[in-house]
Parts: C-alpha cells; sequence; structure tokens
DNA sequence: TTATAGCACTCTACTGCGAAGAGTGCTAAC
DNA sequence: GTTAGCACTCTTCGCAGTAGAGTGCTATAA
C-alpha cells in the first residue's frame, strides 16, 4: 500500500520515535546519532524533505528539526499494530494479572480496578465500559415491600450484577400480591436478553388488558426504565499516576484530558466508534470526534465477559503518547480481563 | 483573643483577599490602593512589619511584598467562619438546588451529583462521603438462589440503599433453605442499626450452636463482611471545572490534587477527623495530616441523611484558594443536601 | 504618641544584544 | 545515489542595564 520503500519507512518510524521519546523537533543529525542506519545526516536531510512533502512530518519553523503530523502519527500507529509480535515486559503482564484477579465477583470494582490499572501504566486517562447491556440476560426479578407504599425492585443479571431502584405505589400492597407480581414479572422476562426484554416490555405495555392491572404496568415502566439508564450508569475514569505524567510539557494537554472526564456523555459517543469485531484500534487526532479534544488520541479494545456481552478499554492521552509501549498494554489488559471474566463464569 | 487590634485585623484580612484574588505578594501601597482605610502606605508598611513580626504574613525575598502564611490563612478562615453572615449569590444557591433535587431516591447518584456540584462550583476537587454506616440501620435481608451452589444476599437499608454480594454455597441448597435463613436473619437482625448488628453478629459467631448450621454461620459471615466494607466503598471524587481553574498558576498544586485523588484511603483518614458537631470546618495546610498534601486545604461540613446518619463534604484545594466564597458553597451544599434528603423520608 | 513624607536601598522582572548551536537547503564532488 | 562542505536561518542562553515596586529608616508634623 506504501507509498514510502523500506528505508524511508524505517526514517519516518525513528523520527516519530525519538519525537514521543524526547518531545523535541527532530534534526538529521539526531536521527543519525541514535540510531545507525549506515547514512549520513546529508541523506537523512533528502528523506526528511520528501517525507515533509508527502505530509508525514512538519517544521515548527524554518531550519528546525521535523515534528510528526497526524498523518504521521496515523501512519506509524499503523506499522505498529501490524507487527504482530508487540513485545512486552513479563513483569507488566504479571502485575496486571495480579491487580484484576480476585474480585471477578465484582464486576463494578473489577471496571473500577480495570481503569485505575489503565491510568497507572500509561499515567493517562483510563476508560473501562461495562459489558454491554443488550447483550446480557436478566436472570430474576424481585419487588419488596420497603415501606406502606413504597417497594423495592431488585433486577439480577446473568452476570451477578444487580439493580435496584425504590418504586412509589399508589396505594398500600401486600407483600402477596408483591408476589404475585414478582412471579409475573419472572415468567415474562426471566432468562433473556435485555434487547429482548426491551421488546417485550414495551409489547406488553401496549396491550390494553395489562394496562388494568396497574401494578403490573407500573413494574413494567420500571423495568424499561432500569434497563435503558444501565447504559449511562457504568462508564468509569481515572487518572492514577497522573502525578508522574511524563513532564508534561504542555498544561493544555492536561487540561483536554480533564475537560474529557467532564462529560461523559462524549466520552460514550466516542466509545461507540468502536468496532468490537477488531482488536486494538487506535483513533489519532480525536478532534474529528469531538472539537475540543484537539491533540489527543485513544488507543482501546474490547473484551468479553465470557458470555455474549462486549464491554471497552481504552486509554485516552496526549497524541504524542508512546504507542509502542501502551498499544500492547491496552491490548493485554483487554484480554486479562476477558479471561477473569470467563473464569468466573 | 486576639493580640490584633481592629485596624491591624482588617488589614490583615485585606492583604490575605488580596493575594487570594490576584496571587500575586502584596505591597504596601496595592492595599492602600485596593481599600481605602485612609492611611498612607507608610503606615501600612509599619503595620505590615508588626503582621510580619507575628508571622502572619511573609516577604518571599527582601523589598518584595508580603504573602500570608499558613498561620495567617488559619487566622483568616476563623474570622470568616464567625461573620455569621456570609452572603451567598441567589443564583447559586437555586442551581444548587436544582441540581440535587429529583434524585434522592437514589443515594449513590445523589453523592456523586453532589460531589460534581462542589467541582464545578469550586474548580477543585469534590469529595463526598455517604452517610456513615453505622448509624444507618438494616431494614431487611434477602438470600436468594442464583445458581445450583450460589446465592445472591442482598441488604436492605433504612435509607433506600441496597448492598449485594454473590456467594458461594458449599452444597445445594433449595430456596426454601434459602427462606428459612432469610426469615432468621430478619428476626436476628431487622430494623436494627449497623453498629449493633455488628456486635450481635460477632456474638452470634461466637455461640457454639449456631456454628453447627454451616448455612446460617456463612450468612453471618457475609453479614459481617458486607457491613465492614460498606465504609470503603462509596466515597466519590470529581475534578469537573478543573479545565476553568483560575489560571493555576502552579501546577504542582494540580499534580498535588491529582495525587489526593490516587489514595482513597488516606483522604478516609483525613476525612475521619471531621468533627461531626460543628457547621463548616477548614483545615489550613493539610502536610500535618498528609505529608504529600503540601499547599492544600480542605473546607468540610457534615450533612444528616434526615435520620440519624451523618456524611461529610467538602473541597480541597490549593491554600490559596478563594474561602469568602467557597464556605458558603460548601456550607449551603451540605444543608441542600440534608434539605433533599429529609424530605424523601 | 502616632501618622506621614521623603529618601536611600534592595531585589525582581523585563529588555536588548551578541554568541553559540542546532538544523536546513543547496551545490559540487565522489 | 550518497556525502561533504558551506552559507544561511532561527532559537536559546547568558549577560548587562534599566525600570519599577517595595522596603526600612528617619525626621517631621499633628
Amino acid at each position: 500500500m506504501s507509498e514510502l520503500n523500506e528505508r524511508t519507512e524505517r526514517i519516518l518510524r525513528a523520527i516519530i520515535q525519538s519525537y514521543i521519546d524526547l518531545n523535541v523537533p527532530i534534526g538529521s543529525s539526531m536521527v543519525t546519532r541514535r540510531f545507525s542506519f549506515g547514512l549520513s545526516p546529508a541523506t537523512i536531510r533528502n528523506i526528511m524533505a520528501a517525507l515533509e512533502e508527502l505530509g508525514y512530518i512538519t517544521q515548527p519553523y524554518t531550519s528546525a528539526g521535523r515534528v510528526p503530523t497526524e498523518r504521521g502519527y496515523k501512519h506509524y500507529v499503523d506499522t505498529l499494530l501490524k507487527e504482530y509480535s508487540l513485545s512486552m515486559n513479563k513483569a507488566i503482564v504479571h502485575e496486571l494479572f495480579h491487580r484484576l484477579r480476585g474480585i471477578e465477583k465484582d464486576l463494578q470494582r473489577l471496571i473500577n480496578e480495570t481503569s485505575k490499572t489503565l491510568s497507572f501504566f500509561s499515567s493517562y486517562l483510563g476508560i473501562v465500559t461495562p459489558p454491554k447491556s443488550e447483550d446480557r440476560t436478566l436472570k430474576h426479578i424481585r419487588v419488596i415491600k420497603y415501606a406502606s407504599n413504597k417497594a423495592l425492585s431488585i433486577l439480577i443479571f446473568g452476570d451477578g450484577t444487580v439493580k435496584n431502584r425504590l418504586i412509589d405505589l399508589e396505594r398500600a400492597y401486600t407483600q402477596r400480591d408483591l408476589d404475585k407480581i414478582t412471579n409475573y414479572l419472572n415468567i415474562s422476562f426471566g432468562g433473556i436478553s435485555l434487547s429482548e426484554v426491551k421488546d417485550r416490555v414495551a409489547y406488553q405495555l401496549s396491550r390494553e388488558s395489562i394496562i388494568c392491572d396497574r401494578l403490573i404496568a407500573k413494574s413494567l415502566m420500571v423495568c424499561k426504565e432500569l434497563i435503558s439508564m444501565e447504559n449511562e450508569d457504568m462508564l468509569m475514569e481515572g487518572l492514577t499516576g497522573a502525578s508522574n505524567l511524563p513532564d508534561f510539557a504542555d498544561i493544555n494537554e492536561i487540561k483536554d484530558i480533564l475537560k474529557a472526564i467532564e462529560d461523559k456523555h462524549l466520552m460514550l459517543k466516542l466509545l461507540a466508534q468502536v468496532d468490537s469485531s477488531e482488536g486494538v484500534q487506535v483513533f489519532v487526532g480525536l478532534e474529528n470526534i469531538i472539537p475540543s479534544m484537539k491533540k489527543l488520541s485513544m488507543v482501546v479494545s474490547t473484551y468479553t465477559d465470557g458470555m455474549d456481552a462486549r464491554g471497552t478499554i481504552g486509554i485516552i492521552g496526549p497524541t504524542r503518547m508512546n504507542y509502542k509501549e501502551l498499544i500492547p498494554i491496552v491490548d493485554r489488559t483487554a484480554k486479562t480481563l476477558t479471561k477473569v471474566l470467563s473464569e468466573s463464569q
């Protein structure tokens, strides 16, 4: 595919990697010093001029070194993703597993810990969404009398998660009434996937005969609400290790990341773009998706809960982040998470 | 109490308020320009020299303006807290109520929203702990069969919160068995405060006759675990609005705050120091409590859930934060939260 | 006694300038 | 095709000089 030959390719990578390492415009002699291509600075200069022509790198000002453009980063990341053998530090692999093992029973905590872990290893923003609710099954429903005219509805899902909500009742029901409702709901919706539950609830609500029984109608409404709010609910983030952020030269980088935290809604929009079929994906330059996120990139992957439900994990950091190190980390974290969740089934 | 006369006092306040506003060492003529004390710079200078002698202000270098010391801040905050009439912007009061009203049914969300709100108004770190678990009552316990040898235990509290946990059973029990257990647990612990539940669980576990029934023993163990983990669980933070942080001159301020987020454990230690009997309290210079938190201060208050349980809310920010504005905000937020929670009872 | 004006002094912040250095593009030679 | 040499560009750094804000001290006025 490439318009670049093997050698030019290698030099482009050398420039980008150097820039990521040093965060300083890279000149021709810098390249010859750090890498041994067996070429003189003059030759590198010619090649750099060509790369600039093609839009992979650019000069901040005349007679300064070169800095990667967004296009350059994209190309660099693509070649990284093509190498299957992304090597990883054994210690990190071990640490990763150690952090996530043992809390598989508490999905909320597991998600929390995963996001912290991603953040810890990257020093950037770690994000994790829970397995997509549509794919999960509803195992059991309970409605428990709470006060004279209040009841607590509890939804238990196939993966062990529990959702609950207090509901107001227009009159006092006995626990026996509630048990009847519980029974009805379990027969109607027990053991089927949430997406189907949604359909059935909608259908039931449209049937007149049911509407007559106001408690059942109410329960259906609550079910609907609980299921739909599910999605928004559990997105977690962390900025652990931010204190040892690699000399964050640009305060605005930090500001941008902090801004990202503020609006979960936008984050979800971003993550909705992730294609679950592939492995690790990288989005360079998020401003195409969210204008305020200039100079930020995202490395994401997906995991499964051992059944069908898929969730997303990732890192958001400056465009100039260390992809070579972070891509394997995201990849490995997703795989570890899948493994931990599968074993708990 | 004061070793300062009325006039000196007013000038000290003028200096500190100016420093907070401008973040620049304050000189004598600066004071005369911003305030009209009817005094010449020379007089102010004499007073400043006296204040420096007493340790309330200091000079970064010879012939620079003065900067408040930690002692100065403490004194300033004390005088602020003594004024009962801390005026507040009506719009903020309204916005505050608007943000918290309507979600009183979901304590987790309410806590989350409160911390976001504090963060939004202050641009610093907002912290909220849930009502102290010891003070809450255990309303109801359920044990539901989940899989052949797994059960889901659900604890419902007086304030509508719900805690749950999957437990492994060493053999398969029928739902009827589980109902028996549920019944036993409800009779033993229903409607009493958590601190008492703790005692009774401990006592029951020590009795041999109970140990014989292994499921009951197991349930007791789970109860114990669920109750004790309660505390650690729900501390929330936010750094919303951090993007419009008042020209955070010192990157380390931000770093310190971020570091604070990292270790929830330390935060809890900090909050444990808060005396619930008073209104708003201010801790200037947190490094006495947590060494890493240099140059940070905390403004806290407590709220109640309308019954007996107390929780803590507050802001952590740089020592040089705008106390005059933030103390009323924390105060008001605590009161609003109490009000919202009380009405939902 | 207390407040103020004047004055000499101190220290920082800013500015301009020159030298050093890193990097470039171009050209000619290998 | 590659490289050495060279003139040129632009930034960075250090240094000196200056402006300005602020101080403490002293003498004086109220």
